[in-house]
DNA sequence: ACTTGGATTGACTGGTCAGTCAACCAGCGA
DNA sequence: TCGCTGGTTGACTGACCAGTCAATCCAAGT
């Protein structure tokens, strides 16, 4: 192995030790040697591969909303109805935090819902995730699918509000964290969240839930 | 005024400058003497009449999210359709922060949001909230109002989450902040949300556009 | 006037940690 | 074999700040 090679690996190591010591202990409320302790290396190394504690945390924001920004533009780009969209989306957050719970706790807890902090650091791309979930809306309400009444920007908000109410929920341990329930959540929250976005007076033929209260 | 009143006083004039030194700065990014000098009072006169610095949020919190249980409590014991119900907890909301912004952006922001800190601490509180607003939703499905394929802890967090991610939205101003907007911010959020947990048995027809919008 | 006790003051202490840096080591080319 | 380069080490420093405490002030009672 080079050294390049092992140069990179180091990176990485470091990267998921603080990945695991932040989403245990908190940015906040873990020291530097932490995260060396637990990527088993030096101190001193962190700071030659990161200009600072901050960095490190920026970085693994930075790699992961960029999947999920690119995720959505994927979607976006299929020709569906928005509400397929729109579960598209959901089901890609629910299953990223089913992959990498610690790294999707990090992400939310300390910077997406940090507004004091990194949130306002990062506050330009994380509206970037809400203006693309608004024109997915948009789009719907356009071809119809949606009503008109609804600021895409606000159902935006709330949509990905829900989905991270829920996280926050699997997070925080209010909620049971089961594959039925995973499941569960994300059909739930898609068919509520569109079912109220949905005309009233139009039934949708193709409705996959449809019980009778 | 006695020493007594003037002590009350002196603790409220406290409890307020760390309320403003809070929002402005956050709790982390602000020093005890800085809530000393926003009050106009000797930095130890805080340790008086507070054990810590984290009393002093504490306080803050538990002061006003007990207001909010009271609330929902009330609400809930009106004989009320439950869509109304949450749409009379949307406003009491959204009306605390439309009164006090700072307040509640302190709450959600160092509290509410804050998974590692003080979330932490005072979630049965948090929880107790949800379960109250659950509750809404159950009696809801029970007298047929909502459906039943819905689990009333779930639509109760991402109702409040959706109420949370607009109050977000003002802190972090990504959102318009006129009274226009607060008014049908309250609409769209209970219209969309209650529309989606009501059934959907009413009119079909294939048509699509259907609303004025 | 004098005492008493709570309110008020702010200098000081102790501990914590992010970030620095000089030394060390391992591979490699000359 | 001998530097040279760049990854690697961990003790150390400088800054910051929560919380303490002894001194002072003031109002009410005697």
């Amino acid at each position: 192995m080079t050294a390049q090679a092992q140069a990179v690996d180091k990176r990485r190591v470091i990267l998921d030790a603080a990945m695991r010591v932040f989403a245990r202990q908190g940015f906040h409320h873990c020291r530097v040697s932490d995260i060396a302790d637990e990527a088993g290396v030096a101190y001193g190394l962190v700071y030659h591969y990161f200009k600072s504690k901050d960095e490190v945390l920026n970085e693994l924001f930075t790699e992961r909303w960029s999947l999920l920004l690119a995720a959505i533009d994927e979607v976006d780009a299929q020709d569906v109805p928005a509400r397929d969209k729109l579960r598209a989306v959901a089901n890609f957050i629910v299953e990223s935090y089913r992959h990498e719970p610690e790294l999707m706790k990090v992400i939310i807890v300390e910077v997406t819902r940090a507004a004091n902090s990194f949130g306002r650091t990062h506050l330009p791309e994380i509206r970037r995730a809400y203006e693309k979930i608004a024109k997915i809306v948009a789009d719907g309400q356009e071809r119809g699918e949606f009503r008109h009444d609804v600021d895409p920007l606000f159902a935006s908000m709330w949509f990905y509000g829900a989905i991270e109410q829920l996280l926050s929920g699997w997070v925080f341990e209010l909620i049971p964290t089961g594959d039925t329930d995973f499941e569960r959540a994300k059909d739930m929250v898609t068919e509520t969240i569109c079912g109220g976005l949905e005309p009233r007076a139009a039934g949708d033929g193709a409705g996959s839930s449809a019980d009778g209260a």
